[in-house]
DNA sequence: GTGGTCTAGACCACA
DNA sequence: GTGGTCTAGACCACA
């Protein structure tokens, strides 16, 4: 269900933070449900507890899950709610810089290719690249 | 010195801005220049004083203007200087916000698409449309 | 939630602005909440829809919450960071115009005058003056 | 009518440039009046060339003094009301950011302290402390 | 229903 | 005269 790219430039908390979202909005993960302990995760990723520990906390800390101390961790009923909503605020924002981009006379050209190049070192980290 | 296209579909306020922060690029208007008053302006364009308001208050935001109550609004000293550093700024934004876009799982064309988009209506407007 | 003096000399704007940064800072307000709407606010506020729109344009420009037409408008999902980080840099940006006004030869009592004055005006308002 | 102090943390150039800025508002350099030139000054004043050269260049591009190539630099006759309006803006700009972290509930003596050891540092730059 | 823009016009403070 | 705020109310796009 995870797969880590150590060699990846994107730190592996933030890969796997990325991950539960992408899973919690294709629905593979819904609210309720309990997500992997941090030692076992730990185990199967080959990954150390505590960078899944941080990732955990990150993951709790924008609502999407919540711990249940002594029961484990899950689902935030409304996880796939704020998942959407945060995509939505993240649009917004860049149509309104967009559109102060533009004001500004920047060519459309030079506006793309900041956004695509971004895109890239976000997505690939350049693993082998 | 300046032309507002009544019928587009680009607000009146952001067809003042975006004339504004020209006319300072090109040095038309020079740092410390008295910019017309709110009212004289108004009826020269025959637009509202209150959208004419809304457009100063946004350049003074930005660091473009100052007023002097009761005496006027002038042109910052260091208005062109703002100008060129907003540019800069806006770019890192996008790609800020982009990273958090491609992180957040949205892929690169969703992104693209919503841009060029924005970018379209920020600079068309579609006089006839 | 919020209470408005409307003969204070602090700009009713304003005061929703205040209020809305308390109730975040505090977390009375949550990212993803939906905001009350620009009418019905306005309603319980006696205040004019208008004036409601100006607080919430600055509260979104300063990346508080962001509208979804249609739909309503929503606390952004890093609300409570941009918050603490916008104290930072307004604290960064004084500290700038401190030196700039230091060069120009001001003297430090007319700046600290000046500043004592304006944190005077915007934290009062003098509801019976 | 000038001093340097080499050991400031003040950059010279910059020390060089408030001096003419004061001398111009209290009117001891009147418009029309022609500045020392770059070899006299810098001889004068134990300066290197090149240091006063980029000082004039400053003052000049702030439009407070022009060269009349073959003939020297001289004092541009609208100077000290530059000057008046740039200082205007800064107090305008300062009162500006006030108001923001007075409406975030940063306390005035948080603000007053940021305010004087911005001012000390720009002004002394620590000759000897 | 939601937000966003604009006009018309009053009123205030400041100089 | 200058800028700034506010109300009242129309109208638009979007869903």
């Amino acid at each position: 269900m995870f797969s880590i790219d150590k060699y990846s430039r994107v730190p592996i908390y933030e890969q796997i933070i990325s991950q539960f979202e992408m899973h919690i909005a294709l629905g593979d993960l819904a609210p309720g449900q309990q997500l992997p302990s941090v030692r076992s995760l730990s185990v199967e990723l080959s990954v150390n507890p505590n960078t899944l520990q941080k990732a955990y906390a990150e993951l709790e800390r924008r609502g999407l899950c919540y711990a249940a101390p002594g029961n484990g961790r899950f689902i935030s009923p409304d996880a796939p709610e704020k998942l959407r909503r945060s995509r939505q605020a993240l649009l917004v924002e860049i149509a309104k810089t967009t559109t102060e981009l533009a004001q500004a006379g920047i060519p459309l050209g030079d506006v793309l290719t900041a956004v695509s190049s971004a895109y890239e070192s976000a997505a690939t980290g350049g693993g082998r690249a």
